[in-house]
DNA sequence: GGATTTTCTGTAAGCGCTTACAGTTATTTT
DNA sequence: AAAATAACTGTAAGCGCTTACAGAAAATCC
């Protein structure tokens, strides 16, 4: 069933249908009977006809590296919400962290011919290879990322080193030197964070030991806290060469995995123990104790973002922008003086 | 840029670049020559203008009430990979529960020509006017969902009513006479749990007491962990009539909620109160105590639901299916025998 | 009432691709 | 080497819609 069928039904042209479905100048009687007959049919319009000819998809692409990181899908809710309320749908990407598959969905969507992608957590491989400029340079494209250096591209960018400060300085005037870290095993922002970690130990003079850095295969999935607690459980209980008095992870869940470790070792969370996560989700309130944690401002990120693609849809080809999030950490109940300053 | 360009730059006709690019039989030196060219200009062919033809868009719709609900999404992550793996592409609606937006977005999937749609807990109002009945006669439709009555569509059905039958028969057996119900305010699934409280203890001659259901307004995302505790606070800290000795909750957000509040309390678990939660999130394992919760089994779950999806994509017009998941409750330190058998 | 302006409407040419069909070229066959 | 067969290629007609253009109808003006 087509606009042509309408067009006989009611007993008018096929422009006249198709101006009725979009809302233009017809006289109210021919109005009335398109109408019925669209009523009377079922006729939904095919989107793919009018985008053919109107180049406008109004859809948009999102990619990511896994939907049930729900620190990923705040951004992402927020991003949905508000293209819907300009009529447009989101196509939803898990891209696993693979710079592949981020490959060839950039690619399939543009086939698409969606009207922009955004990108959160975006691999630093197609950063270098071009991409991602590449890619800008045909339709609208907005990166979520953590990256130092960085140029040329719409990005919200998420200040995580000067995150990873704060939480340094805080253990570090807190008394803590021995302070452990956990990451996913691939992750470029695990790869900053842990930097910021050395540099920060090693500037004052303590660079971390290796038995303290700990790395589990899957940082990003609710999987992660049983392997976390798994590890933790395995550096906790080999005091040597020295027990860390504060443990670091790179979110939260595997900040919830060394809390169960330390748990059941009995370790005191914070007497013995200080404990620090990353994200600051619902989680942080509810664990025992109360989990201090890195806030990055998720909704404020993904709304960010939106602007930003909102922007670079406009025709008149406008300059790339850059936004900067600050992370702000939140102290609770799991971090405190070390032992040795109590 | 389109096909025709391609066709000049390499001197060959319009459909030899489109049988180039469908993979069909050509002389290899005009092959080469179509993909130089494909490759020198950065062709992207356009994906409207083939779906206009083959009638087969290559995507899918879920409908999803939250996003940040990580148990829903790890069925949209199931969906996602299974689709993507036969080149299709995922467009993620989310409703917030509402059946209007349902609606229109099942109006506005039709009109892109989706090869089909999966609705992750979908309203029973677009069940009763019969929505879903009619879009099925037009595209394929499955249904994820947790009803008793339930007829003519594709379905996979979590049998809701048996996972909270088996967590009443366990709590009754274990001595428990005074089971607190907590649940979030809208959503059939809650209905369904709650209505088997209530029989069940109606039937064994103990109705639950009106003080002993707590209702908070947002079950579904991360915010109902703090609303929860909130609400069990005040459930717990006044004991008149009589404090419960279990609190079965939803899902584990709100269990967790409930949990932060006996520990805030100190009230003991499972000594003094038993806590059961829903979906088995691994949140579970890593909550002190672990908590006891009906694993809803979503992985299987979504399989189920692409496989059916797929079954009703086959041409030949299939009979509906409906496939019935049953839960499973998995006991963990949170529960117990209640204080007075002990 | 006729001329002028305004508002509608229909015709037909695309949008970028696929594909039936017929025509061309290459490969076998005898 | 000519005939028969097979493999490829080009032409052109759509897919379902939008829209420029011109013609028809209605409304306004003098």
């Amino acid at each position: 069933m087509n606009i042509q069928d309408i067009a006989r039904e009611a007993g008018v042209s096929t422009a006249t249908v198709s101006r009725v479905i979009n809302n233009q100048s017809v006289r109210p009687d021919s109005r009335a009977r398109v109408e019925a007959a669209i009523e009377k049919l079922h006729f939904v319009p095919n989107a793919f006809a009018r985008s053919l000819m109107s180049k406008r998809s109004k859809a948009i692409g999102t990619l990511i590296t896994s939907m049930t990181n729900s620190y990923y899908m705040e951004i992402t809710e927020v991003i949905e919400r508000r293209f819907r309320d300009q009529g447009s749908m989101l196509f939803l990407c898990s891209t696993d962290g693979s710079h592949q598959s981020e490959q060839d969905y950039i690619q399939d969507l543009a086939s698409r011919q969606v009207d922009g992608i955004i990108i959160i957590d975006p691999s630093i491989e197609n950063y270098s290879n071009g991409l991602f400029r590449s890619t800008a340079r045909r339709l609208p494209l907005v990166l979520i990322h953590s990256w130092a250096e960085f140029s040329g591209l719409n990005a919200v960018t998420i200040d995580q080193e000067l995150g990873m400060t704060r939480v340094m300085q805080r253990l570090w005037e807190d008394g803590h030197r021995d302070i452990a870290f956990v990451r996913g095993e691939v992750g470029h922002s695990y790869d900053i964070k842990e930097n910021k970690w050395r540099e920060f130990l090693a500037a004052k003079g303590c660079p971390p030991l290796a038995e303290h850095l700990v790395t589990i295969t899957q940082g990003n999935t609710e999987e992660a806290i049983p392997l976390a607690r798994d590890a933790c459980l395995a550096l906790l209980e080999r005091s040597t060469p020295k027990r860390p008095s504060a443990i670091f992870a790179c979110n939260d869940l595997m900040a919830l995995g060394a809390m169960a470790a330390a748990n059941s070792l009995g370790i005191r969370i914070p007497e013995e123990l200080s404990l620090i996560g990353h994200d600051n989700t619902a989680m942080t309130l509810t664990s025992n104790p109360p989990l201090s944690s890195v806030d990055l401002k998720m909704r404020s990120l993904g709304n960010a973002a939106v602007d930003l693609l909102l922007h670079a849809m406009n025709p008149e080809d406008p300059e790339p922008r850059r936004i900067l999030i600050e992370p702000e950490l939140v102290l609770r109940a799991s971090s405190g003086k070390a032992p040795s300053v109590l």
